[in-house]
RNA sequence: CGGGACGUAGCGCAGCUAGGCCAGCGCGCGGCGUUCGGGACGCCGAGGUCACGGGUUCGAAUCCCGUCGUCCCGACCA
């Protein structure tokens, strides 16, 4: 047997495959199954196959590392997960669609955690009594079950995940800053030492709420995500979040209002074209459920609602789009609603609707439409407030640069949650004064095999993956051609030992292969550096290296290969 | 959960519309031989409950009904 680090492919667990599966739908979903890294078990499911299990631990290993060092202790909590705790936040209800629910022997309610606030939160009010006790952070690396609606792109959104999830407590507001702000900093740290690019937006909570909320991002095409950034200042949000200066729209006096016919116009753009202006002079109607509750929303005809800060304002549960019944149901005329005389149903207006004037909007009859409508002379919102998505080339919010928009991948995510787990669950300290006090909470997540999977997603090219070297399954693919030949066979079981006993993790393909196979698969495996010996090498007593980045190989000579490593290898 | 598609060997697929000869092809896999620096070649060979259950029929991979699974598009997320 040999020892740990290193691998002969002639034993490796795992097959390339020529033709990837027909499943996989992203190039990096393809690469990761065609190099044996994982493979599917079911829909969102999957095992990772000795390859890419090398590597899920390497970023496992670097995250470890970054969170002892800024002084978190790991644990284990459950996976299994009794119904009463999560009652006592109401997310047994509230986190519904992708809680997986189960019932054992007796007919006891539990779940399958998809995050852990409820199971630490118990741990910390048990244990910490005092605010001599704080600050804390906790952590673990734990499997996560989530019933995603749909499972989608591989080991990007599985039903069963990896994730590192650490929680802080601190006694004061300025503690949980310093917790938040400390654990950001080993996020970067972590993605750094990963090889991977980031960018920290400002995100949205979700369903695990709370006030502050940062994710980290991987940019680049395969993104899920849409990433707002201002080029001048630096300002980056998700775009569900983003904030953006309105392109203002020149005011001139406000005009009586007057009725005009516009027969079968139903859309803001067949409007515009039917009476010759521009989309910007008129308004938009978009009706929502907001939990059942019927809510008309308003908003200047040329942008668009963004659903996550309409919830937000709402603080609803569930918010869809309303039912052609129930529009009707409440009297409106779709393609012809108007704020205007609306009685009845709330109206929440988007702040650009103050800002122009003498719009065009519904006339709440079908076929009429009303001109110059002003705010507020016309009609009043129940809440104006900024509901509207960002546009590319809006306005940055904090500068007069202008706004992009970027797809990305979120492989982390940091929360400030305050007492919203606390609070419910009694998780009290006794303060300097003897005064009982809720712990401030912050809790920070990073998927890992989403990290993987984006890491190849984002470093490969057509023959293959190119890994990041500190996440690499093995750093050295050493290659041997012609093995049949008693000198090579010799010399390269030579190198090999002389390779992992240096303290190298290599990958030897010892296989009875041609050339071209071995080629190949070393592409597509992508280790960072390729060693070829081969009877042609050896007879000038040398080995090939080529970096699996660059282009050209060079050689060296066979005796000097261990000792010049470092070279290849540095950065 | 709504809309669409698919399920035939480890992987990629054909056959199904107009039921019927031994269920095929490429890759991969095993043996022998020739090759050997970018997925070599020849010969021989192994491997299939045609997703599952029911039905129609003399006869079903093929037609009908049901179930399950998988993928894609939309709303949710690390």
């Amino acid at each position: 047997m040999e020892n740990y680090p290193s691998m002969r492919m002639s034993q490796l667990f795992t097959r390339t495959l020529r033709q990837a599966p027909a499943e996989a739908e992203s190039e990096g979903h393809r690469l990761a199954l065609r190099a044996g890294l994982i493979r599917q078990t079911a829909a969102g499911i999957y095992s990772y196959l000795p390859l890419g299990w090398r590597s899920y631990r390497k970023i496992e290993q670097i995250i470890r590392e970054e969170m002892d060092a800024i002084g978190a202790q790991e644990l284990s909590m459950p996976v299994l997960q009794p119904r009463e705790r999560w009652e006592e936040t109401g997310r047994w209800e509230s986190f519904q669609p992708p809680l997986f629910k189960l019932r054992d022997r007796r007919g006891h309610s539990l779940c399958l955690g998809p995050t852990h606030e409820e199971v630490v939160t118990d741990l910390v009010r048990h244990h910490v009594r005092s605010y001599r006790d704080l600050p804390l952070l906790l952590y673990q690396i734990q499997t996560k079950f989530r019933d995603e609606l749909r499972p989608r792109g591989g080991l990007l959104r599985a039903r069963e995940f990896g994730m590192k999830d650490l929680y802080s407590f601190d006694a004061t507001e300025d503690g949980l800053d310093e917790s938040y702000h400390q654990v950001a900093k080993a996020y970067e740290r972590i993605f750094d030492r990963c090889g991977l690019p980031w960018l920290a937006v400002e995100a949205d909570s979700g369903p695990i709420g709370g006030k502050e909320s940062l994710e980290f991002m991987l940019l680049g095409p395969a993104g899920d995500d849409e990433v707002v950034r201002c080029g001048q200042c630096g300002y980056a949000a998700n775009r569900e979040k983003a904030r953006a200066r309105k392109v203002h729209i020149a005011q001139g006096a406000p005009a009586s209002l007057y009725e005009v016919s516009t027969p079968g116009v139903k859309t803001i753009a067949a409007l515009a074209a039917f009476l010759g202006i521009p989309e910007h002079k008129t308004l938009k109607a978009v009706f929502y459920a907001a939990d059942g509750r019927l809510i008309f929303a308003v908003i200047r005809g040329d942008l668009t609602i963004n659903e996550v800060k309409l919830r937000n304002l709402l603080q609803c549960q569930e918010l869809r789009l309303a039912s052609d019944e129930e529009v009707k149901l409440a009297g409106l005329v779709a393609g012809s609603a108007s704020p205007v005389g609306l009685t009845g149903i709330p109206i929440i207006a988007d702040d650009s609707v103050a800002d122009g004037n003498n719009f065009v909007a519904g006339g709440n009859r079908s076929d009429i439409h009303l001109v110059n409508v002003n705010y507020p002379r016309d009609f009043t919102a129940e809440t104006l407030a900024d509901i509207a998505l960002a546009r590319d080339g809006d306005g940055c919010p904090r500068c007069p640069g202008s706004l992009q928009i970027t797809k990305g991948l979120e492989v982390g995510h940091v929360f400030k949650l305050g007492t919203l787990y606390s609070e419910p669950m009694r998780a009290t300290f006794l303060d300097r004064n003897g005064h009982e006090q809720p712990v401030l909470m912050g809790c920070y997540g990073i998927g890992i095999g989403r990290l993987l999977a984006a890491a190849v997603e984002q470093n490969h090219d057509e023959r293959g993956i190119i890994w990041p070297q500190a996440i690499a399954p093995y750093t050295i693919h050493l290659c041997a051609l012609g093995v049949d030949n008693g000198n090579v066979h010799q010399a390269a079981e030579k190198l090999y030992t002389a390779l992992r006993d240096s303290g190298h993790e290599v990958l030897f393909d010892d296989r009875l292969e041609s050339p071209g196979v071995k080629f190949n698969d070393a592409d597509l495996l992508g280790l960072p550096l390729r060693v070829v010996i081969s009877p042609r090498t050896l007879s000038n007593d040398c080995v090939e290296v080529k970096r699996r980045r660059d282009k050209s190989s060079t050689s060296t000579s066979y005796g000097s290969l261990v000792q010049r490593l470092p070279e290849w290898l540095r950065s």
